[in-house]
RNA sequence: GCCGAGGUGGCGGAAUCGGUAGACGCGCUAGCUUCAGGAGCUAGUGUCCGCAAGGGCGUAUGGGUUCAAAUCCCUUCCUCGGUACCA
């Protein structure tokens, strides 16, 4: 493997300018292959799950989607995390680091429609195309334990956890309402285009209209998932998801129905409050457009506006419903509410505000407490009574018209104009008030969550088929565990319709019943492709198990993930619902643990040179294999890290790749070539002025061991874009070296190892070959650089003698000094105060006071 | 709109414990060198004033706290991610 010609290099000494045909050029095009495949051939990245003789290290990056662009943007996420894995090896740990695809989507569908190539085959042609290119990082990944969640071995599991769900009342069938295109069906978000929201394919005008579909009950998790106890995840992410399952104590009060011209009244509408004590601010009510009793309490001499206003509400995105910043709109339906608290007649409205899926889809209005009621309440001319009023204002205040809602809720307000509970606390007004109307039957206190249950339903081809088969005689018939997989059929008719051609399949269609036989019709809707990704890092631990979908004890061992890595987009859906299914799944009793993810990081997006989203369709795509034919993976790997925090991203830019080329070069060219020297370089061979051979030696050994202190530290916590800022550094440094008496002496050579070891997970070709050459050099046996043990800093090495102590004036740096480590600040105080220049600058005027910061920093402040 | 993140030289970024702003790299400038290459090496490079010494200004914006603020608090503006059928 490594080149025997090695060993008969000539003994280089200190001989002048370096003739450069000396040494062989870095070429990555010839090192690069020829590792990748002795790595392989070795087996060096096969995890023994079984072995427990070293600590697990379960490392997971998310699975791409094979769209066929594969891009610098997926180098991006998993060249770093391949050096995670390469480091955590080398510090002892039994790493398993799986890859696989995520390879049901709509994308696949689409392309079938426009180019007319099946979903299966376009998705296994790019995953082809991908495996090739993510083989080329140079990147551990396990491939042996590869999942490809489109093939039946994978989605038979989708199927029977759906069945385990439904038998544990976690699946359940109800209405909701979809985007619809009255030709292509319907239409996900990306596929309704405009403000005037037209279909994609047929710009036909697209609305919401109600389908059966199915449902996950991700809210009977709703607290347990609030609870981030045990993991480590960042901040952003805990905050993200708290917001978005959005608890809210609160009550269900029960209004009723007025008795009107048309209606005997005494029909109950329930509505969700978080603030009880404001209802004698309640002015009016507002349903949802959609709300179950809209049509029955709508007044004749109101209908045609009403059904008007609501089929305008359902050409409106939830976004723009809830968006405050337009103008308020709505309805009254002509029919009035009773108020339970006081017995006072409110009129109903409704108003596109109020959504169906929230609470119970109606709400009492306080205009006087509520932002979006007060400006309704303005709007259209409503009462506005201040039910609760800030302390300070106290209670007898004369009235004046608020000028905007007063919304907060504070222990030391108090009630106005409520009655009897006048004068108490808020707090003690919700108490009260909820226990009254309580024992009257009309109010319980409640909690609410803005978290709706996942709808897993698709109306797509491409996807996990729902094993349900509806039966005239049976109703919903789950298909028996037995006949899994239902199998997508692979001849099916896309009629160049955005239709699921699944819904005319007879072959697929026609079934019997599983129960009695007749004839049934079976589900045509697929899965929610995130049911995939919300186990698959279980089954990389079992691929092939064909007695289930988890092996419970190797599951056990393994889970959970301790390092998860990917995109924060994931926020709350992917990173959510997985969450939920280690839950259910645990529950289910399949697995023990229950949190699927023990510590998470998000790294940035790497967007177009045009700051969009990386696609073909923008053209705006960078194709690794560039890049890589010209610098070599090891450039790309360590330019991704180095362009700047992993966490943060952003709009893609080769500028600078060759710095790091050549940082690589240097390294080369130090390695194998300690003794040339530059010409160009006026001091090449000579030690730093005033540094003997000793102190050369001792600053090289300070210089590497305190970047192995830093690079250590910036491996543990994804610094890589300091880490490699350090060891550049470092290079630099010895650079300074090279050619001087010192140069291939004992500490230089420690430096070039630690140097390369520091190097290996980043940059794993160009040190593996670097390394080789240095055992053939000294007729040592090959052993890998990354079966190496990460190396020890030397605290020794790294000791201060002293200090540069920057003296301010008034917060201004003006002077620094420089004293042994250790000086009394009384003594950095007098060094200070007697610089020439601190004496002149200070101009006779007294030190007012002076701050000593930690002996870092003496900082002089005078007044005047 | 709402939730989350971010805004520092010509550019990517560093400083994450409130304590020397601009590490490292790109680019640019000058010099050296010549297996003349998209090569290598050395030095300089925030900005304004200045021959220099040195000084003024400076971390999106405006304010505040502090001996000291890129960092903490409040205002405003801009960019990115998510917003439940993109994954």
């Amino acid at each position: 493997m490594t080149d025997s010609e090695q060993g008969q290099r000539e003994p280089t000494g200190p001989t002048g300018p370096t003739d450069r045909a000396r040494i062989e050029r870095y070429d990555p095009t010839a090192i690069e292959p020829r590792w990748q495949a002795r790595w392989d051939e070795l087996g060096l990245y096969e995890t023994d799950l079984a072995d427990t003789s070293r600590p697990k290290f379960y490392l997971l990056t998310m699975y791409p989607y094979p769209s066929g662009d594969l891009h610098i943007g997926h180098w991006y996420i998993k060249t770093p995390t391949d050096a995670i894995a390469r480091h955590r090896r080398m510090n002892g740990f039994n790493v398993f680091y799986p890859i696989g695809f995520d390879a049901f989507g709509l994308p696949a569908e689409g392309a079938a429609i426009k180019h007319n190539i099946h979903p299966a085959a376009w998705t296994m042609k790019n995953i082809e195309n991908m495996r090739r290119q993510l083989r080329s990082m140079g990147a551990t990944f396990q491939w042996s334990a590869e999942v490809v969640t489109a093939s039946p071995e994978y989605y038979r599991w989708n199927q029977w956890i759906f069945l385990k769900f439904l038998e544990a009342g976690l699946a359940y069938r109800a209405k909701a309402p979809v985007d619809w295109c009255p030709n292509d069906g319907t239409l996900a978000r990306e596929q309704v285009v405009g403000v005037e929201r037209r279909c994609w394919r047929c710009a036909a005008l697209v609305e919401k209209r109600d389908l059966e579909q199915w449902f996950f009950r991700i809210t009977k998790y709703a607290d347990e998932l609030l609870d981030f106890g045990g993991i480590d995840w960042p901040e952003p992410i805990r905050v993200q998801q708290t917001n978005w399952i959005g608890r809210s104590e609160g009550a269900e009060v029960v209004f009723s129905s007025a008795p009107g011209k048309e209606l005997p009244g005494g029909d109950e509408i329930r509505v969700f409050t978080t603030r009880p004590d404001t209802l004698f601010g309640a002015t009016f009510l507002v349903l949802a457009p959609e709300h179950a009793l809209v049509d029955r309490l709508t007044a004749a001499d109101h209908r045609s506006a009403v059904d008007a206003y609501i089929a305008q509400a359902r050409r409106q995105t939830e976004i723009e419903r809830l968006s405050t910043d337009r103008p308020k709109t709505g309805e009254p339906l002509g029919a009035d509410a009773i108020n339970p608290v006081n017995g006072e007649r409110i009129p109903i409205w409704i108003a596109d505000y109020v959504l169906s899926g929230y609470g119970t889809g109606a709400i009492m209005a306080v205009p006087a407490h509520d932002e979006r009621d007060f400006a309704f309440a303005r709007q259209f001319g409503l009462e506005i009574r201040e039910v609760i009023r800030p302390a300070q204002v106290g209670t007898n205040a004369p009235e004046s018209a608020l000028a905007a809602a007063y919304v907060s809720k504070t222990a030391s307000d108090r009630l106005v104009h409520s009655g009897r509970y006048d004068g108490l606390s808020v707090p003690d007004a919700i108490r009260e008030i909820v226990a009254d109307l309580a024992t009257q039957g009309v109010a319980r206190a409640t909690v609410g969550y803005r978290i709706r249950d996942w709808l897993i339903s698709r109306q797509r081809y491409w996807g996990t088929p729902i094993p349900v088969v509806y039966c005239p005689t049976d109703g919903i018939v789950p298909v028996p565990e037995a006949d899994l997989p239902v199998l997508l059929p692979e001849q099916v008719d896309f009629k160049g319709s955005g239709e699921s051609p699944l819904k005319t399949d007879h072959a697929f269609l026609d079934v019997p019943c599983p129960r009695c036989g007749g004839p049934g019709r079976r589900e045509t809707d697929t899965m929610d492709t995130f049911i995939d990704s919300s186990w698959y890092w279980y089954r990389y631990l079992s691929p092939h198990d064909s007695a289930g979908p988890v092996d419970r004890a190797i599951a056990d061992r393994w889970t959970p993930v301790d390092q998860y890595t990917g995109g924060a987009e994931h926020a709350v859906m992917h990173l959510l619902y997985s969450r939920f299914f280690t839950k259910a799944l645990a529950d289910l009793g399949l697995v023990s643990e229950r949190e699927p993810f023990k510590r998470l990081f998000n790294q940035g997006q790497i967007l177009g040179s045009d700051g969009e989203r990386m696609s073909k369709s923008r053209g705006n795509v960078q194709d690794p294999d560039e890049l890589v034919a010209r610098y070599g993976a090891d450039t790309v790997r360590l330019f991704l890290m180095f362009m700047g925090p992993w966490d943060q991203g952003g709009p893609w830019s080769p500028t600078g790749i060759g710095g790091v080329h050549r940082f690589l070069n240097r390294v080369w060219t130090l390695t194998l070539d300690a003794h040339g020297r530059e010409p160009g370089d006026p001091d090449a061979g000579r030690l730093p002025e005033g540094e003997d051979p000793t102190a050369a030696e001792r600053a090289i050994r300070m210089a590497a061991h305190r970047t192995l202190r830093a690079v250590s530290e910036e491996y543990e916590s994804f610094r890589f874009n300091t880490m490699v800022a350090h060891l550049m550094e470092l290079a630099n440094a010895l650079f300074r070296y090279r050619g001087t008496d010192v140069a291939g002496g004992p500490a230089w050579d420690e430096a070039i190892q630690l140097l390369l070891l520091m190097l290996a997970p980043a940059a794993p070709h160009v040190s593996e070959e670097l390394w080789a050459r240095r055992l053939a050099s000294t007729g040592a046996a090959w052993s890998s650089i990354h079966s190496q043990a990460w190396p020890v800093v030397d605290a020794s090495a790294i000791a201060d003698e002293t200090r540069e102590i920057p003296i301010q004036i008034n917060g201004k740096v003006r002077d620094k000094i420089t004293v042994p480590v250790g000086t009394p600040e009384a003594a950095i105080e007098r060094l200070a105060l007697d610089r020439p220049r601190i004496v002149e600058l200070l101009a006779g005027r007294g030190p007012d006071r002076i701050i000593h910061a930690g002996g870092r920093l003496v900082n002089i402040v005078v007044r005047g």
